[in-house]
DNA sequence: CTGAAAGCGCTAACAG
DNA sequence: CTGTTAGCGCTTTCAG
């Protein structure tokens, strides 16, 4: 293995020459810069982490721990966008996964500490509040996709009220009237604050909100929840006055009113304008025609926790700090059509 | 910060038998132990991972490089299955993306030198030949959902040909006889290997290969391809002599197909029996009715990488060793039935 | 601008 | 079974 000394010696300098210009030291002579670098290159030297982390009290590893992936898979977005941001000072992810388990949480708090990472993402794969208890950590700690409730911890959320309020003003501005909802579990989080954008958006342009073409999608406990959206999707369609437009909980939901549709002879968009949310593209871009959706934006919550960690006061904040909210943004495909007057 | 000596001074005995206590050395009384390990939960002793390897010159991580992850999200599955493989001797996972970039591969495989990662595995998000070059790395080198092509790394790779095989024998076996095929991008090896797999079945039971009802569900350059499977499907099922079964290149091709035989008014599995490929549970599970796949085992995968790269051999091999191929479990849902004689 | 010495927290090697 | 000594590769003083 090629030590710093060993580049050292090559050069002809002391240790602690070839020390500050590896950390990018000003203080060192150009000449002996450039000439030090080029036996760093022809040597292939390679600062040994373990011994830069000892001296320096900590590292240039983050560590991000995340709950259960498997579920939602485009989730995994916030370590693309933790990664992005990361890379450029050359620091690195440490990535556990706890699947729910509190002891394995615990030993994931340890082992942070043991590698003297620089600070802690937390990432949930929903939206949801989170209550990290005390962790015996002295770095920072940002919440990604969920949130401490009394807001002890800086948290990056999407903003999901407003992705309600993009669905419903989209549908608004083509002329649609008669909107019919098929929601996310009314036990979301997510669910609730788009519920509160709906309201906005129909609000502002006068239209009454009406509880009887809103239905649930998922039913049941989170955690064996039961998607129902095509039977509530069929009795929407099936209605008299039925809606020129349905809105979507997420593109799960508008994959089944698809489905829906086809069974009653109604075609999407003439009959019919579906607007999803999540922007699964496996699903999004496979159906046709290809779904009009509101992204969920994992990869910039992931890109903004490390910014928000690496701009960031260590430790707990004693003050009430709101979640920033990520704006989601529409996608815009081929199943919502203008209607006419 | 509690060091060793602190754990030592407190217990009144020296460093080195404290060392011993928290390497699990047997050769220490069986009180000290005890008495020791009480100071250490009392103070929350945190081993220095940083000292750690330095002195031992190996770390307990181990480096996970992927080339693009979000065009095939169930694939992260390979993440968790090393994980949990990882986890039980309580090391961990030091990830890098390197978006297909080989500067920033280059860099990757420094940093994992850097941090004396212990080995690492190179995971692909398609099943697909690569060429590692020779990576200046010291420790063993483990491929997951690829292969080297002169067999130089050991590998772990889905079985696709038999997972063909599991497609086709299963329709066979449920009495079908005229079956269609919509397949992946021919240019995929995956498309090739499970062609394979269903000449197999079919010549098993002395049905004859029709290339009149084999088509391509997608097609034009593998990252711009576009998908065509609903053509493909409509065109299948409009014969005189349609196919009682299609069996999909994947999971999203079959999404497809259910819009075709929707459109034809051909209902599943009374009239059509629909087999996917890949097991994205986004997709089959929201189908109705829920639709009957072959998975892609990541997670095992993972879980294997990590196996072998603990029991490895360090650095390249000289002799040339075909991939591991892990079987492609078939997931029975409801998209499949049996005809009658 | 450059160097010498000291020491980070831990463990291998060698006593006792 | 337990302790002492030395040193891993680097950076932080503090002097030149």
């Amino acid at each position: 293995m090629v030590t710093l000394r060993d580049v050292a010696r090559q050069a002809g300098v002391s240790a602690k020459t070839v020390s500050r210009v590896v950390n990018d030291d000003p203080a060192v002579n150009a000449e002996t810069r450039d000439a030090i670098l080029a036996v760093i290159r022809r040597l292939d030297y390679v600062p040994d982490h373990a011994a830069r982390m000892m001296r320096a009290g900590t590292s240039s590893v983050v560590g991000l721990m995340t709950d259960v992936v498997a579920t939602t898979p485009y989730s995994v977005d916030i370590v693309r966008g933790a990664q992005d941001s990361l890379r450029r000072d050359r620091r690195t992810l440490l990535i556990a996964n706890t699947e729910g388990d509190a002891d394995l949480e615990r030993d994931v708090w340890r082992m942070f500490r043991a590698h003297k990472v620089s600070g802690v993402v937390y990432a949930t794969m929903y939206h949801r509040p989170l209550d990290l208890g005390d962790p015996e950590f002295g770095g920072a700690i940002v919440l990604a996709n969920c949130f401490s409730p009394r807001g002890r911890f800086p948290a990056i959320v999407p903003d999901d009220e407003h992705g309600g309020y993009t669905q419903a003003a989209h549908l608004l501005a083509l002329g649609h009237r008669r909107i019919g909802i098929v929601s996310l579990n009314p036990v979301l989080r997510a669910s609730v604050l788009r519920g509160a954008g709906f309201r906005t958006a129909f609000a502002e342009v006068g239209v009454p909100f009406d509880p009887e073409l809103d239905r649930p999608g998922f039913v049941g406990p989170i955690e064996s929840e039961r998607i129902v959206a095509y039977e509530a999707g069929r009795d929407l369609l099936s209605r008299p006055d039925r809606p020129t437009a349905i809105i979507c909980g997420n593109d799960k939901i508008a994959m089944q009113i698809y489905a829906a549709a086809a069974s009653l002879g109604l075609s999407i968009p003439q009959d019919l304008s579906v607007m999803g949310y999540d922007d699964m593209t496996v699903i999004a871009e496979t159906l046709r025609p290809a779904l009009t959706t509101v992204g969920l934006p994992y990869f910039e919550i992931g890109r903004r926790a490390i910014e928000t960690l690496s701009a960031g006061t260590p430790g707990a904040k004693a003050g009430i700090e709101p979640p920033v909210l990520v704006p989601c943004p529409l996608v815009e495909r081929q199943s919502c059509r203008a209607i006419d007057g």
